[in-house]
DNA sequence: CTGAAAGCGCTAACAA
DNA sequence: TTGTTAGCGCTTTCAG
């Protein structure tokens, strides 16, 4: 009985061995052509690139990494719990940008998703064992050890955000701080005077650079700090909600909010709006991110816009590079960041 | 000059060689252990463990590969436009649980965003060179040709959502009918007469189900349909405002609206307060999804939950299945949705 | 239960 | 410019 399975032929792939018999060369010839080497004439190259067609041969990638000894893909590790995750178009958009900057190169992208710490080790130990060429950690808190170890062990990688540890990794981040600053600036030309901010996290440096550009702001305007206006959360929108009643106890002529995320900001609008406050008219608020809830909440939210997909092209750049010239120094690259005024704000 | 590279050495990793050395055994042998096989000794299986355990030997991937014709991986394809991809947290929600059902097994996740055409192609290429051992597809439209093509040429496949091809392909969908009945049902029962519906493409079998189930809700309430109160759109927020305008034109007695997604519910809404309505009040809402903009929107947003995550662990279960049995039948699973009703329909 | 040997498909010296 | 040769690290007959 031959159970008949057709497509087991049609998978079965002809190999380069195939390649060179039917274009009458040596299997290094035909490999050279594979491979964009020079060294090779005219006709032989026709006559491979001839049966490469004809044949519709593919090169086995498994058994070029084992010459080449690279693997031809590289890790995107979410290091972010998976809650903020998914509710935040942010990583998505990344993902875009990290796929379009390697879609130039025949390189693939290997999710890894480490929610809880038990699977962070799991990854750690898929990316040490050379299993891809480099990694674009995405997340890791100020505290994370990731970064640093797999740099000693020889992994190439680029961070998304600015670690705690500095400049030994490279890091692609956006200017989180003149963002801030320019938000706040915004809050207070248009006549605000008594401007709270509600952040996230601060072993995040985006949320610590977030709140320095706050006070920079403050500070460059001749206005007095106040520690009851700053609030430090988890960029979750109950936790705004919550903070945005609290400040109006403690503030109750409040009259500007920066918010460190756009869903946070909307939370805020919403519970100035339940206490009986107008935005803008009474309290002017300005969020973080420009993302689509920016556009649904009433008013609509000014904030101030990243270029995500443009970051992260740049990370998947700099990996590549990282990858082919290991020993160069680490870098750093910057965004700038735009403000978007709206409703949220309008007149303040 | 001995350009130093410490890692280098760091990171050239043992063979199963060393670890059948070590162990004072074969490599077939050490190999044996290491992939389970029964038939070794207590002795020799506790000798090769032990080494494995001291020189910390992870197999190489590309050499196993070769020899077993299995890449240990699989590929997640997007197949979805960009734009809504990353408004929308479905993707990585199904990420998540994709992620999850393959994180029992040790199968990696390579990610394929094709969002031109352009891209289709290259990435239809990769699956078919037998890169990976099967493919999940997100997002395919009804006449997508990806599944069958995929199937025919040998690659396991499971698509999210029924394909319009049908039983031929296995795919993973929530009940989108019932759950659009359920969503109008409770509509109907609040005592409104006049519900409307605004809708996705329909060359979505999700659109299309989700249209069938609020026809089936309002005939079995011995309603009467009403062509002009059915809207097909593209999912977007901006269309769903200007549909609601024109029912409203249309149909000044609106006291129901089902929306096919919360994301557009939510921009129906707003339109509805900028005319004047209050939302439940003249105009009862339900959306679908169970997004995260369905908390954050004034009236909260009644909506018809999907079990996404779990969906996506089924569909990493069900590869996982017929990779192993190629030959089975295709297997359909269909989720339950769950209708969460919250202020937007409050007494409705 | 174990070992010897073959070979997966490819690239990279090395010779010619 | 081309071909020959030698493996990369692994699994799997096939003998023992």
């Amino acid at each position: 009985m031959s159970t008949a399975r057709p497509h087991q032929d049609a998978r079965r792939s002809s190999t380069i061995e195939d390649v060179a018999e039917r274009a009458g060369v040596s299997r290094a010839t035909a490999s050279r052509v594979v491979n964009n080497s020079p060294r090779v004439s005219p006709g032989a190259r026709a006559a491979v690139l001839g049966a490469v067609e004809e044949l519709g041969y593919v090169p086995n990638r498994a058994a070029r990494s084992l010459m080449t000894r690279r693997s031809d893909s590289i890790g995107v590790v979410i290091l972010e719990p998976t809650a903020r995750l998914f509710a935040d178009p942010f990583f998505g958009l990344l993902l875009l940008g990290i796929n379009d900057g390697l879609s130039d190169g025949d390189v693939q992208l290997v999710l890894l998703i480490a929610s809880a710490s038990r699977e962070e080790a799991r990854v750690e130990r898929y990316l040490e064992a050379a299993h891809v060429d480099g990694a674009i950690l995405v997340g890791p808190h100020g505290d994370d050890p990731m970064p640093a170890r797999l740099t000693r062990s020889g992994v190439p990688v680029v961070v998304s955000g600015r670690p705690s540890g500095g400049s030994a990794v490279s890091y692609v981040d956006s200017d989180n701080r003149a963002g801030a600053r320019s938000a706040v600036t915004h809050l207070i030309e248009g006549g605000r005077r008594r401007v709270a901010t509600i952040n996230g996290t601060l072993d995040l440096s985006s949320a610590r650079d977030r709140l320095t550009g706050y006070r920079d702001a403050l500070q460059a305007a001749g206005l007095e700090l106040d520690p009851s206006l700053e609030v430090a959360g988890d960029f979750s929108p109950e936790m705004a909600a919550d903070a945005t009643r609290r400040l109006l106890d403690v503030c109750p002529d409040l009259d500007g909010l920066f918010a460190a995320s756009d869903s946070m900001a909307a939370a805020a609008v919403h519970a100035l709006q339940d206490s009986g406050r107008r935005v803008p008219d009474d309290v002017a608020v300005v969020g973080f991110d420009d993302a689509p809830i920016a556009l649904t909440t009433r008013p609509t939210l000014s904030t101030v816009r990243q270029p995500i997909e443009a970051m992260g092209r740049e990370m998947a750049r700099l990996l590549l590079h990282r990858i082919d010239a290991p020993t160069e120094a680490a870098s750093h690259v910057v965004f700038e960041t735009e403000l978007v005024v709206r409703e949220s704000s309008a007149g303040a």
